[in-house]
DNA sequence: AAAAAAACGTTAAATAGGCTACAGTTGCGA
DNA sequence: TCGCAACTGTAGCCTATTTAACGTTTTTTT
């Protein structure tokens, strides 16, 4: 399941310190087993983290609006164990660890901020975790309902396949729930693209 | 699914910076929801962290071996959202944020060996979320496989019901798949102890 | 603009794993 | 050492999902 949480880090000062890049729509920032050096943050655009099981299915696991972290997996120099793919044109600023290290001395109040990002990655990690929990209904709600935070309307920007991805279901399954949900008038389906026009059911389904 | 990570991160030198604690087994360290202020290093002893889900069911998230931390999600003041149980009697040394942001300044070598931990740590979040892609047998055969790893024997010293826990799958289901290995020769039931007897098979399963 | 590649809509069949139930064991605690 | 509580063995039913299959529509590429 995929969520995309909002929650402001105040990077901007420090960003002077990082190397800027872009990345085109599709591009990769970094792929599952290659080495990495650091971390990213994301400045504009929209990145999509993704994981290869054993099995060789893939999996969402997030998604990565502005003025959030990613890859911070390999600060350590160790491989990425997931791919970041953007969904959107993006702009990131890539912070090697060495640098960071030092900047870090000079500002200790990094710190805390580093952490802070950290830890929300953490727990973006456990509510993946605990929707396993769920129902296929509920896991699909409550993927919608946080896509509707974030984009602040209820038009579903995403792929049927692609919902089907971020919840670990099969599209068969994704699409049977939504056809039901428009059947009892909860969503409008429209030229593939969704709208939700009953917000609270989703809201109850998962509470 | 519960892995037992071995890793080795040398914070030996800076526990006389923390304050000693001992747990007895099955004491709370810290509770899904309370407040935090801190994390804990995990001197002596054994640690399982589980996470209660929306519907209430209990999931456990990893089995915590000495040297590593516990508890890093409420480092910022915010509630955690995971509850550590001591599984053994255990001696945990707790840092406060305060505490430990001075300690950084004075010695930023620590930087490193903190975010060594908590990567370690998403690396095990990740390897839980990526279980859920796999059937009931390929669980199983993967807790099995990594708890052998861990305690050097072939013999599993946890219940079937533990076993049903740490997978998340029902117990009759760890029931029926056990029954089946047993009749294929693959692992002894004797006295509710598990012994298994090819391990390449459970290899063999996942990858 | 044509061709190729994704994505979608729909159905039917197969099945894995969940839930219920209950009796038999084991072992802790008083 | 008695009794309760927690764990295990087993059966059977049930349904939510998965898989397979296939034609249609949309999007992307050349």
């Amino acid at each position: 399941m995929v969520t995309v949480y909002e929650e402001i880090f105040h990077w901007e000062d420090y960003l002077k310190f990082g190397t800027r890049q872009f990345f085109r729509k599709k591009e990769h920032i970094y792929k599952q087993g290659e080495y990495g050096e650091g971390f990213y943050y994301l400045h504009k655009g929209l990145v999509r983290i993704v994981t290869e099981t054993a099995t060789g299915k893939e999996n969402m696991l997030n998604i990565v609006i502005p003025n959030q972290l990613l890859g911070v997996q390999s600060l350590d120099q160790k491989t990425h164990f997931t791919t970041a793919i953007a969904v959107k044109d993006s702009v990131v600023y890539h912070f090697s660890a060495d640098e960071f290290r030092k900047l870090m001395i000079a500002h200790p109040e990094l710190f805390k901020l580093f952490s802070k990002s950290v830890i929300h990655k953490m727990k973006i990690l456990l509510d993946r975790i605990n929707l396993n929990a769920l129902t296929s209904e509920q896991k699909l709600a409550v993927l919608l309902h946080n896509i509707c935070d974030e984009f602040k309307n209820y038009e579903i920007p995403i792929s049927q396949q692609d919902l089907a991805c971020c919840t670990g279901l099969t599209r068969i399954t994704v699409y049977k729930v939504l056809k039901e949900w428009q059947e009892a008038g909860i969503i409008e389906i429209n030229k593939r693209k969704y709208f939700i026009k009953k917000p609270d059911f989703l809201r109850n389904l998962v509470s």
